[in-house]
RNA sequence: GGUCGCGUGGCCGAGUGGCUAGGCACAGCUCUGCAAAAGCUGCUACUGCGGUUCGAAUCCGCACGCGACCUCCA
């Protein structure tokens, strides 16, 4: 393979729905806009799938050699609660049961999710803008809106008119809707009598009394729309035209069909050239979602303190739990898979520290240049990880048999496979090390001890007190296993 | 109700016309004091019914089941 064709990178477009050659607009340089998270609860693990989906995809971008500029933004401004409570906004609320600043909310889940993101291994953005320190932006993309048209104002709020905007422009394209069809479906939900149509959807609102969190505009006092921000954030620091914008299947419709609609209404121009959307992590087949109470935050599935949880289950095994399911796809969380996971990466990581080890041959069982080809058309085909990572686990089986001496490797194509693990384990999915519990020097020492007596009685034939240390240590989690190098442990 | 998508072996999950991934689990063998690990071997599926085709998990139709979106949601 050339090096030209491992940079040809494929990407499922959500506007054409195919697989479509990804060509950036302005090379080396790639614009990747992220939905970030709404601070006003704890993200849980849905959450988590759809930020490692983009932060695996800005890091293969990054490894193919482009600049990639990656924003993702924070929502600190809060969306309407619904439209019975119009005018209440989710921060506030939350603020008021729990009588603290709404800014202090903010910054708690912000702390909050960035822990998430570290924990994880997820590669911070190279902007993480906050809707609240845009707010003159956003304002100023209102009346731009307005004067073009396509906004009208109503007692303090604007509203975006989507009859007018779709009798010209396309609306509905990205998530597939008819704007007829969004007619005759619309429901009949209350304190809605300001819009002119029930498509229509606000980019400013009015500030109701108590309402905590609102500003000044040419409107009044208020605060800014639902789909608003990403407009504005994504094309102050990526250009009126990006390349590309990503988030989870649930913001298709309405929250990125309305993206589409306010930048074409405000500058006349299409924001984004590739539309990227993950799907949702289910439990037992259901969208794991805050709405649906089946979803567990990250410090519960460390414990395994949750009803749905058997155990605890270490990040980076819930990472490459993720990451053994291709994006697009749904994924279903169980305990079974889970642990399918958890002894697979574990096999994936011995087999990288035997390559460590590994005596060069003379004779190449293994052709590393098409293996690493493999990999690089796996990642390249719309980031198809699962079919990357079973690259991986074949290359296991060739160094597993070099070890037991039934193969045999060059030290060059070592050399090479030990690159090629290294970069897609590593860089790419972003699997690291997990943190080893009681793993200081005074433990290490004991162990040692230990080990020295249960290898004396080995060596006495004494297999009842060997047998016992070793059932002894598994009981508080400790294996030991007697390799041709020697007696090894570990603790789960 | 409307729109879109999905249904693969015990489990998870790739795969868009023929060469029938991968992981986990299970069984046998090798190795081993016994374990563990590893290797080898086996188990070989595509919801159902029609159709297109020399040939379909893969394309088309219908049925059944499930999900997502249509309202804040990754």
């Amino acid at each position: 393979m050339s090096a030209a064709s491992r940079n040809a990178l494929f990407l499922t477009n959500t506007l054409s729905r195919k697989k479509e050659a990804f060509i950036p607009q302005n090379p080396p340089h790639v614009g990747l806009y992220v939905c970030g998270p709404t601070v006003y609860s704890d993200v849980h693990l849905g959450n988590v799938r759809s930020f490692t989906t983009f932060d695996v995809l800005y890091r293969w971008l990054t490894h193919i050699g482009y600049s990639v500029r990656y924003v993702r933004n924070i929502t600190d401004v809060g969306h309407l609660v619904d439209d019975v409570d119009a005018g209440e906004d989710k921060i506030a609320k939350r603020a008021r049961l729990e009588r603290l600043e709404p800014m202090e909310i903010v910054q708690k889940y912000t702390n909050g999710f960035h822990d998430v993101m570290r924990l994880f291994n997820l590669k911070n953005p190279s902007i993480e803008p906050t809707a609240t320190a845009h707010l003159i932006e956003q304002i100023k993309m209102v009346e731009r809106i307005i004067a073009n048209g396509y906004a009208y104002e109503v007692n303090g709020s604007v509203y975006f008119d989507v009859p007018k905007f779709a009798a010209t422009h396309s609306y509905g394209e990205l998530s597939g809707r008819k704007i007829d069809e969004l007619m005759a479906n619309t429901r009949d939900t209350e304190g809605q009598e300001e819009k002119r149509s029930p498509l229509d959807f606000a980019i400013w609102k009015k500030a109701e009394a108590g309402h905590l969190m609102h500003w000044p505009s040419p409107w009044g006092e208020g605060f800014p729309g639902w789909h608003l921000e990403c407009s504005v954030m994504s094309t102050k620091y990526l250009g009126q035209t990006f390349d590309i914008h990503g988030g989870g299947m649930d913001l298709k419709f309405p929250h990125h069909e309305c993206e589409i609609a306010q930048s074409v209404a405000a500058d006349g121009v299409n924001p984004v050239r590739y539309w990227m959307h993950g799907n949702m992590l289910t439990v037992n087949g259901r969208k794991m979602a805050k709405s649906e109470g089946n979803g567990f935050t990250p410090e519960e599935l460390l414990t395994g303190n949750h009803k749905l949880l058997e155990r605890g289950y270490s990040p980076m095994t819930v990472r490459f739990f993720m990451l053994q399911c291709h994006y697009a796809s749904t994924l279903d969380f169980s305990n079974e898979a889970m642990q399918a996971s958890e002894k697979g990466l574990e096999k994936l990581r011995a087999a990288m520290v035997t390559l460590g080890k590994l005596k060069p041959g003379a004779a190449d069982g293994m052709d590393v240049a098409a293996f690493e080809d493999a990999c690089y058309a796996a990642m390249n085909d719309d980031l198809n990880t699962p079919i990357m990572i079973a690259q991986l686990f074949d290359g296991v089986r060739v160094i597993n048999s070099v070890n037991d001496g039934k193969a045999e490797l060059t030290a060059a194509s070592i050399e090479r496979l030990k690159q090629v693990y290294s970069t897609m384990m590593v860089d790419v999915l972003g699997i690291r090390e997990e943190e080893k519990k009681g793993d200081d020097s005074l433990t290490t020492d004991l162990m040692g001890v230990l080990l020295k007596m249960r290898a004396d009685a080995k060596a006495n034939k004494d297999f009842a007190t060997s047998d016992r240390i070793r059932d002894t240590l598994a009981a508080i989690g400790v294996t030991i296993k007697d390799t041709k190098e020697g007696t090894i442990w570990e603790h789960a």
